[in-house]
DNA sequence: GCCGGAACAGCAACGGGTTGCCATGTATTG
DNA sequence: CAATACATGGCAACCCGTTGCTGTTCCGGC
């Protein structure tokens, strides 16, 4: 004889609902899923039964018919990275509003995990955002075939992407490296895969040839403060007066190296960093910097993304531009070596020179 | 007339390679669920043709009927903070070894927001990892009674938990700091409702006794660097030599406050963080600080709930407690005036007095 | 040559909702 | 008052696997 008392540490279903409020269960998936099909007093009164017997609709049993989970994934390249943080929350807290659950992919700077771990979500989310993808385009191509992806931080063909504006953050700061009477800069390249990277430096040529600076590239380092210091190893024989590094951590790594081979920051040479994480603000000397809208850039993303899933086209065209903006601080100034000639012999002089915030 | 041909766009399900393969869907299913309830001569055959069709098990059609969504839930308080970068990390990357998934929630430090979500989110997941949880006890005992869970960070009566070793780490810098010659600590409060806070005051207390140094209390503050310059505004009223802060960047507040305020770190003050965050070594002067083993944290947390949903009890009794070590940088230094009064009239001195690492 | 049991594969009933279609009853219209 | 339209709610199929049970085949043992 079967059992029809429900277990009571098992969840209520439609049918439990259903069998309480003496209608037909898929009168109680329509009083939630479709409430205008339902006569609104019987709506209420299964509401009521529902909320007495702690009914929940099951998002799988759900998704299993309408192929919807409300599920997004956040694809993140390193989550050490801080510069991720303001991305995560930024997504996390504009699926939220819609209701959406973020699943969050950490691929640990992997190609390989990164593949693997997409491959098994898959299934189970409406869409993905990759924020720094280490794939290669075909691939990311691959996964857009299937499921509405929204790139991050990187420019795909025929995927709807969202970047920051780098050639605008790269020429306001040689601007003001320029301003500061710097006419060579030096560009301290990070991995040579990031996207980043390279638009940085062929925004740097740029401008450098509008703005009549001269510039060169020495790296690649890897985008880490230890990648600085190597930086700063290699700058002892090719010196410079002004540097523009791929990222925060490289140039936090670049003044700590200099500074321990005597160099003095921002007096002997000017270094600005990219992203303006809150470890540019700690560091001594503050580091200049070109602050990207990480939250933005998140949130920006995971709203295209959510529009795409809910059937919109999606902007395959021209990637979305966030603007960004130089953060001065104290990492930069004025040019004290006017001749060529070995600017890097010392003359003392003790603290940080005031420069004015943009 | 039904078309049984597949439409090119759609996943391939068991009924498909069943057809193909000539077998019944349950043999499929089992192929791949139990393979060893399958000639295995069958099983390959099936998996071959499963591979030509680009079939892979729908992972949501299964969880409907195991109920095992190979999914966990990780919920931290605050993404922004640092802290939670390598729990993350641990945590995805014991998941993912074990084939899970992580579903990442930022409760953004509000208990309705972290129950909200979590509500949400719970049916759908197998175990829950809360990391430094905001919610009461009793709302974290009733999750536990639904789904397994492990605490990060807390210890809550009948629920697993993880914790650091908080008293041996405030124990370990009381001793420092007395050995530098300070005879009284000031600790600055983090959130009242913060669990490690009232653990980490109630540690200081006791080492106090033990080793004879007076201890006193300041705050609350908020556990950020403004909350630690607010601090260090505060102890311009109630000098002190030596300070244990709630965390780094508490401490990296105190640091800028202080130093702003024209007291020499550690000349005047000695100062001690907690976490040994990225920051810590940043910051001028280095911040000495009780290290926190996050990424073990992460990883334990999980490998531990990851047992519970395979069957394990659960240890709900004692709390798994993981090694903190102290640090040593050149914000702590020997207690430079002995005298009681007017502790912090300035006496110059020019750099930071190197410190022994240990 | 017969019997018990193991190995294998299929049937069918789930799991918990969703939804196209139909039946019924009521309201509207001419 | 008949005819039509609309509002409601139920039936049953479906989504895609999983699994208890059953039926068949084949094997070894006596």
């Amino acid at each position: 004889m079967p059992d029809h008392t429900r277990p009571p540490d098992k969840r209520a279903t439609i049918y439990d609902v259903a069998a309480e409020a003496d209608v037909s269960p898929s009168t109680v998936s329509r009083a939630f899923s479709r409430p205008s099909r339902v006569n609104s007093e019987t709506a209420e009164r299964v509401r009521q039964v529902a909320e007495r017997l702690g009914y929940r609709t099951n998002p799988l049993a759900r998704a299993l018919t309408t192929s919807r989970t409300r599920m997004i994934a956040l694809v993140i390249a390193d989550i050490t990275n801080p510069v991720y943080a303001g991305i995560v929350r930024g997504a996390q807290e504009t699926a939220m509003h819609d209701e959406y659950t973020t699943v969050l992919i950490d691929a640990q700077e992997s190609d390989r995990l990164e593949r693997a771990a997409i491959e098994r979500t898959m299934s189970t989310v409406d869409g993905i955002v990759l924020a720094s993808s280490r794939m290669s385009d075909s691939a990311i191509r691959m996964f857009a075939k299937q499921r509405p992806v929204v790139v991050l931080n990187r420019a795909v063909a025929d995927v709807p992407c969202v970047v920051t504006d780098n050639p605008r953050g790269v020429r306001r700061a040689a601007e003001h490296l320029g301003e500061l009477g710097h006419d060579h800069i030096t560009y301290v390249a990070g991995p040579q895969a990031s996207w980043p990277n390279g638009i940085r430096w062929r925004s740097l040529l740029e401008a450098g040839m509008e703005l009549e600076i001269k510039v060169r590239q020495i790296g690649p380092f890897s985008p880490t403060i230890e990648g600085g210091e190597r930086a700063a190893e290699e700058l002892r024989a090719r010196p410079a007066t002004a540097v523009l590094a791929f990222n925060d951590q490289m140039a936090i790594g670049l003044i700590r190296g200099l500074t321990r081979m005597g160099v003095d920051v921002p007096g002997d040479v000017s270094i600005v960093g990219f992203d303006n994480t809150l470890a540019a603000d700690i560091v001594t000397p503050g580091l200049t910097t070109v602050a990207a809208p990480f939250y933005a850039e998140g949130s920006a993303a995971t709203r295209h993304l959510l529009t795409m899933i809910e059937g919109a086209p999606g902007h395959a065209g021209r990637p979305m531009v966030l603007p960004v903006r130089l953060v001065v601080r104290h990492s930069t100034a004025v040019r004290r070596n006017a001749g060529r000639a070995r600017p890097w012999v010392r003359q003392r002089q003790s603290a940080n020179p005031a420069t004015q915030l943009s």
